[in-house]
DNA sequence: CCTACCGATCGGTAGG
DNA sequence: CCTACCGATCGGTAGG
C-alpha cells in the first residue's frame, strides 16, 4: 500500500521509453530510431533510456514486443467477440483498415504498419529482430488461417479454399493499402481494400447459405 | 578515336558505383547505403565516391534512378515485344516474378524489391527521395493500367473490370510475394501468386473467347 | 581520383 | 536516473 516504489517508477518509465521509441520507428524504423534521439524526445540522457534495456537491439526487441500488444489490442481484440469464421474475419479485416487509416491507430504508429517497416527493414539481414519479426508474422498469419478454416467449415467460403492462399492475399491486399496511405494519401484506398476483400471473402453483408 | 578519355573513365567509374550502390542499398535501404561502406566496398576513397555525387542524397536519387532502369530492363522488356493488354499484362507479371525470385534479379536486387524497400523507407517522411519514389511508382502503375485497359477493350478482361483495381490488387500480390521470399524463403510462394493471379486476371492458358 | 581533416552523432561504459 | 566520457563512424570539405 506504499506510494509508487521505485520498481513500479522504472517499470512506467520503461513503457514512456517503448510507447515512443513505436511512434519515432514507425517513422524513421527500428534501425533509425537511435537512442540518442529517443532520450531527447523524453527529455531523458541516453544512459537513462539504454539503462532500461542494456542495448539497442534489446530496445528494438522491446519496441517491437510493445507494437505487437498494441496491433493486438486494435485489431484482434476488438473482433474477439465476434462469431468465429467469416464473421470475424471480416471484423478482424475492418480493424485493420481502421489499424492503417483511422486517427486511432495512426495516433500509435505515425508512419504507417511497424510490422511491415520492420520486416522490410530486416528481411535481408541475420539476427533476433529478424527473427522476431518472423515470428510474429507466423503467428499472425496463423490466426488468420485458423479464421479461414473455421469459415471453410461452416460453408461461409467454398469448399474447395485454401486458408493459406486466402492469408497470402489478405497481406498483399493490407500491404498495397499501407503503400496507398502513406505514399499517396489516397483517400479512396480503404474503398478499393474493401472490393478487393469482396471478390476474395465473397460480398460482405447478408449471404444466403450456399 | 582516342583511347578511352578520362571523362569517359569518370562515367565508368560513376556507373560502377551506382550498381554497388543498388546491391547494398537493396539490403540495407537507402538510407543504410553509407558512403563510408560503399566506398571501402569498392576500394575507393569516401572523397572519390562523393566527388560524383556531391551529396549523400544525390548518391541516394542516383541509386534510385539506376534501379529503375534496371527494373525496366529486367521487367518491362522482356514483355514490351507481347502484344499488348492480357498478354502483356501476364508476361510482366512472370518477368516481375522471376525479378522478385531468380538469380536474375537477386544478382542484382539481393535484398529483394528495391522500390518496396525504398517506399517503407521514405514514406512517412519528406523529401526529394520520397517525390522520386513515388513518381517512380505512379509511373508504373500507369503503364500496368494502360495494359489493363487495353485488355478490357480487346475483351480479354470483363467488360465492367476497373484497371486501378487490377493495378491495386496487382502491387498488392508482389508485395506479398516479395515478403515470403525474403522473410520466409518459402519455395511455393511463387504459386500462390500465380495461383492469384489467375484469380485476378482470369485462368492462365488460352482463354475462349467470351 | 587521393590524403587529411572537420564537427556531429552513433552505441555504449564508468561511476555515482 | 544523471554527468562525463570512450572509440568508431557519419556526411562533408580543403587542397592537391
Amino acid at each position: 500500500m506504499s506510494p509508487r516504489s521505485s520498481v513500479a517508477e522504472a517499470r512506467r518509465t520503461r513503457q514512456r521509453i517503448v510507447e515512443r521509441g513505436i511512434a519515432l520507428a514507425s517513422r524513421d524504423g527500428l534501425e533509425g530510431l537511435t537512442i540518442g534521439r529517443l532520450a531527447a524526445d523524453l527529455k531523458m540522457s541516453k544512459a537513462g533510456v539504454l539503462g532500461h534495456f542494456g542495448t539497442k537491439e534489446a530496445l528494438q526487441l522491446a519496441t517491437l514486443e510493445g507494437a505487437a500488444a498494441a496491433f493486438s489490442r486494435l485489431v484482434w481484440e476488438p473482433a474477439a467477440d465476434v462469431r468465429p469464421g467469416l464473421p470475424r474475419l471480416r471484423a478482424v479485416c475492418e480493424a485493420w483498415i481502421a489499424y492503417l487509416d483511422l486517427d486511432a491507430g495512426r495516433a500509435v504508429f505515425p508512419g504507417g504498419c511497424f510490422f511491415t517497416t520492420a520486416s522490410i527493414e530486416f528481411d535481408a539481414r541475420g539476427g533476433p529482430v529478424r527473427e522476431a519479426v518472423a515470428r510474429m508474422s507466423r503467428v499472425w498469419r496463423r490466426r488468420l488461417a485458423a479464421e479461414a478454416r473455421t469459415a471453410v467449415a461452416a460453408g461461409d467460403l467454398p469448399a474447395d479454399t485454401d486458408p493459406d492462399q486466402v492469408v497470402f492475399e489478405l497481406i498483399g491486399l493490407f500491404m498495397a493499402l499501407n503503400q496507398e496511405i502513406q505514399l499517396f494519401a489516397a483517400p479512396d484506398a480503404t474503398d478499393r481494400t474493401r472490393r478487393a476483400l469482396d471478390r476474395l471473402l465473397g460480398p460482405c453483408p447478408a449471404r444466403s447459405a450456399p
